[in-house]
DNA sequence: CTGAAAGCGCTAACAG
DNA sequence: CTGTTAGCGCTTTCAG
């Protein structure tokens, strides 16, 4: 079925008798404005079928500056936030036509740059990225020479770039309110020892929260660079010293499910002992006994909003592009884990 | 930092008064064997450094055939499972100089085939691919055009590729053996309408076993095209119809969660009115409440077969190796849902 | 309407 | 040791 020796265009424009430039314009769907004849381009087209000619991509893109492809740079791909979003963007890249190159960062600042170097270096026409701290120099760069960026989950605040994320402040401001309500006094934070905005934003709902209905602070900054293993230590280690917490709001999902082992370990009753809310939904908190009330967010509407403003900026120049910061809402889904 | 106008080699040359050659040479690491003087070396790689000169990798791909980028098709990336190993298989890739081109298949036959010329077209240096079912041609093809292809979770028996797989029948034999030790008579296996042979396997060992005890069969085979919601109804519908079931093998991971979701939703106490284990372990299973004994599939060592196997085959002339089928072995995680 | 020819940036024979 | 040069396969300008 498939041909072992590739044919280039010029074998066809032999075959054809004719040149490649007149093959190169019907391929490319130019024959009308060349002025090309019917009866040619259905020749040139049903000979392409017949032997079944595909060109050379990677002349293509030499020639044209454009790889059709996109390179996604998430924190991690094994995290179902991030596999989820990958999933979606994957999808709809697809339909119209692009690659997607991916990585994951594990929000290391050089293994970061090393990669945005090796993407340059392969010439992706555009960039995904749900960046680490420290690289802004490297992203403005990229963004001053008309390159399409689109961070999404976090993003730079000294810099102007397209970005997609969700009102974090608000939403973990809500998730606490909601705790307090419900009766909670001693209310933790436990997330991570980190400068991004999303970090900084979540805390700064939790603080904000707390003060309103002067309350104490109890903040646990984890540092992002260990094992899961490591990470339910030091909550254990949180949860022991601090015992008379009444309620958790964990800042990411996998700090909540560590967050729950721990507790587990521990043989603390959820919500008697201990309110939890988590951000970032998914099977685990809907099936735990008892269910875990989580910040939803909103996968589609991220994927969605971050490809289409990519794919926008693909196909129009640069200059008629400005930049969209969009903050999308996330889902406070009510469940057992946070009522007393 | 970063410089704006894209030097060539031959740009570099020219400043160098010397030829593209000698610059490429010395950057191919070829200068000893070329008999560069130390000296030139030197002088080419600081001016390298100092302009910052990166090839273009698109030109070099053309000139070479190569592209050290690797194509990865799972079935979907989403999927805890899939997005582990490819995690782990990107890290290992990017260790030695190879990029990921990525894409789920959602076991889709005809997407997978259009998926495939993209990566060909893209000249991919390499596959690594979880089979959908009817695309054994065109593995074939590429096995025979001497390119690297690495099958894994699943392959085909009709031709001979490389593949790294689990002992699936002994697994879900083992399984369904521990469910009959401790009591378990009506011993249901929930799995997809698939005739790929990891599910094929699966029902084996699970028919094995029941064949051995002289105990009933059911099997309720669910379409792998819909959604979680129709899956979970669908299960439902067969355990309220089977009302004497008192336990269940779930064939996947999703099969899994959504099962517990139908019988969370039927309000039926695990083990005591049913007995469960699943395929695939991860977090959820741990922490649900009873904990779920699991299949759990070598993660690890998975990714690291796959990848060492096709670096390789992607280092050796195809002639010095021979197809390597890589059976690996799962760990029963023994947790409270199986006991009765 | 069609063709010749000039590159895109790099590699590697081949010739000094 | 080093330079010339011919492509890799495609697009596109410019001339018919």
């Amino acid at each position: 079925m498939i041909l072992k020796k590739k044919l280039s265009i010029v074998d066809l424009a032999k075959q054809l008798n004719i040149s490649p430039t007149t093959v190169s314009f019907v391929l490319n769907g130019r024959a009308k404005e060349k002025r090309i004849s019917d009866d040619l381009v259905e020749r040139v087209l049903k000979h392409v079928e017949e032997v079944g000619y595909k060109p050379n991509a990677l002349a293509q893109s030499l020639r044209t500056g454009k790889t059709k492809i996109i390179g996604l740079m998430v924190e991690d791909i094994s995290d179902p936030f991030f596999s989820s979003v990958a999933r979606l963007i994957e999808e709809k890249a697809y339909k119209s036509g692009y690659k997607i190159l991916y990585c994951s960062t594990d929000n290391n600042t050089e293994k970061t740059k090393d990669l945005l170097d090796v993407f340059r270096d392969r010439q992706v026409d555009g960039y995904i990225i749900s960046p680490p701290e420290g690289i802004e120099d490297e992203v403005s760069s990229l963004v001053n020479g008309g390159i399409p960026v689109v961070l999404f989950d976090r993003y730079f605040a000294e810099i102007t770039t397209d970005h997609v994320v969700i009102n974090n402040e608000e939403s973990s401001y809500n998730a606490v309110v909601g705790l307090i309500n419900s009766g909670c006094k001693e209310i933790a934070f436990i997330t991570l020892d980190s400068l991004q905005s999303q970090m900084q934003d979540r805390l700064k709902g939790y603080e904000r929260a707390l003060n309103e209905h002067s309350l104490n602070h109890h903040v646990k900054e984890i540092s992002f660079f260990q094992d899961s293993e490591n990470i339910i230590k030091h909550i254990t280690n949180f949860l022991t010293r601090k015992d008379n917490l009444d309620a958790i709001l964990f800042a990411t999902n996998y700090l909540g499910v560590s967050g729950l082992k721990a507790i587990k370990a521990l043989d603390l009753k959820i919500p008697e002992d201990l309110a939890i809310i988590s951000f970032d939904d998914y099977s685990l908190f809907e099936l735990h006994s008892p269910s875990i009330t989580a910040i939803a967010q909103p996968i589609e509407e991220i994927a969605e909003k971050v490809i289409t403003i990519l794919l926008n900026k693909l196909n129009l120049p640069a200059k008629y592009k400005k930049n969209q910061a969009i903050v999308l809402s996330t889902n406070l889904i009510l469940r057992n884990s946070s009522v007393k």
